[in-house]
DNA sequence: GATGTGATTTAACAAAGTTTAACATCCTTT
DNA sequence: AAAGGATGTTAAACTTTGTTAAATCACATC
């Protein structure tokens, strides 16, 4: 259970995006390996082995239909997904043909993303590790599933963007939880707007922790916030 | 129970689509054949056998509604279902008028198509092959054929609005199943008015599941809805 | 064809979720 | 210390959803 990482290839062209959709599968726990063009995806396809394809449909040099139906020819079983563009429906019905197990239209939230994967894992391996949806965070328990902030006797329901936000937070608990990071892992585009939003949650979920002081989401400045929890000297 | 295989006869002149849609159908176990005008879908329908129609409106030498009315005469039973670019209102309900089961409007989805093709079914045959219409939720269940919820001693007739929509949360479950997709899928229409009726059913299926404490209908502003159950810890 | 019954939609108002705006404060750099 | 950008905080504006009841529709029965 501990270390039974599933491996994902993934074929994207454009840096920020891959760059980012790699870290954040990572830090999930997705072994993951990033290209930027077909050509070089379907080497490393022949070479290692993966779990799941995460194929971009534009990509120079080879696109993502001409590579999905080449890894099929070398396997008829990998799941794979398509990252497309929105307004290309006849694309991407083309590529259903060719035995895509999903596809995710851009812009999506890497939350949305995540789900998909693990619903196929789910599907064609058993049951993944276990995704965390409880933590405990000083005297405080949250359950992200059920959107549930419960300690110092008062339950507290949080709405949507209160829990995933809280969520990103346990999840680098005691690190820095990059805005940029957070924003495209929520609110899908990271303009003005939404970031100053974002502040708004924070001062929200400030509030929620406030009753124990040994909870704190500190600033990091120009870089993002940081769940710490100072530990109760064990008495 | 293996291959107990239903037969679809597809009229559909937009190459592209047909292929498409009939790779698909095969693939979700459905035994298609395509042809591209009304014409030679009337030479098919006279000559095989048939478990449902799925009729372009537009296509060139005999369009769909005319189509629908020859081989209503031939069979009065037959499910059919058209499809049809949208913004043909007057249209649609011409069509209806000629006895189709249902119509969807392009584009759509895959996952659309295939829920109506299996709702269709659902109404007129038995239950299909492998298709799941019992679930536990909680400590209800749920039985979407008999339309029954039952469970804490009671046991609640749902109405068919009711028994889709909860049909729908259930193969979502634990995800977000998306409001738009809901009413595509049980309304047809996802105009404003169909969308506030489908409030009004989430909060009788709130009602009904409420005695379940584990058992919630959450909602996600501005996706949809979905809905989880804490598992109970097995004592 | 009128009538009654249950299902569904429409209406009306309440409540909650999210974003935007406005202004205060803090940090960093110069 | 001053300036400029980033963050904190609160409240208003706006959008979506919740809930209940009345109106309408659909269908069975007489």
């Amino acid at each position: 259970m501990a270390d039974l990482k599933y491996r994902i290839l993934l074929a994207e062209d454009d840096e920020n995006l891959g760059s980012l959709l790699q870290e954040y599968l990572q830090a999930k726990n997705y072994d993951t390996d990033w290209v930027v063009n077909g050509e070089k995806a379907f080497r490393y396809f022949e070479q290692f082995h993966y779990d799941l394809c995460l194929l971009d449909v534009m990509m120079p040099v080879k696109d993502g239909f001409t590579l999905a139906s080449e890894i099929r020819i070398l396997n008829s079983d990998i799941p794979i997904i398509f990252l497309t563009a929105k307004s290309m429906k006849e694309d991407v019905l083309e590529g259903f043909s060719l035995g895509a197990d999903d596809y995710i239209t851009k812009p999506f939230s890497m939350e949305e993303l995540l789900f998909r994967i693990e619903a196929i894992l789910r599907r064609t391996k058993g049951i993944r590790g276990g995704e965390k949806n409880t933590w405990k965070i000083g005297r405080f328990s949250f359950d992200a599933k059920r959107q549930l902030l419960t300690g110092t006797g008062v339950e507290q329901k949080l709405t949507t963007k209160e829990s995933e936000l809280l969520r990103l937070l346990c999840n680098n608990m005691n690190q820095v939880l990059e805005r940029n990071f957070a924003l495209k892992a929520i609110w899908i585009d990271d303009n003005y707007f939404n970031a100053r939003s974002m502040d708004v949650y924070i001062t929200k979920l400030r509030k929620y922790l406030k009753p124990d002081p040994n909870v704190q989401i500190i600033n990091v400045h120009g870089k993002g916030y940081k769940l710490v929890v100072d530990e109760e000297p064990a008495d």
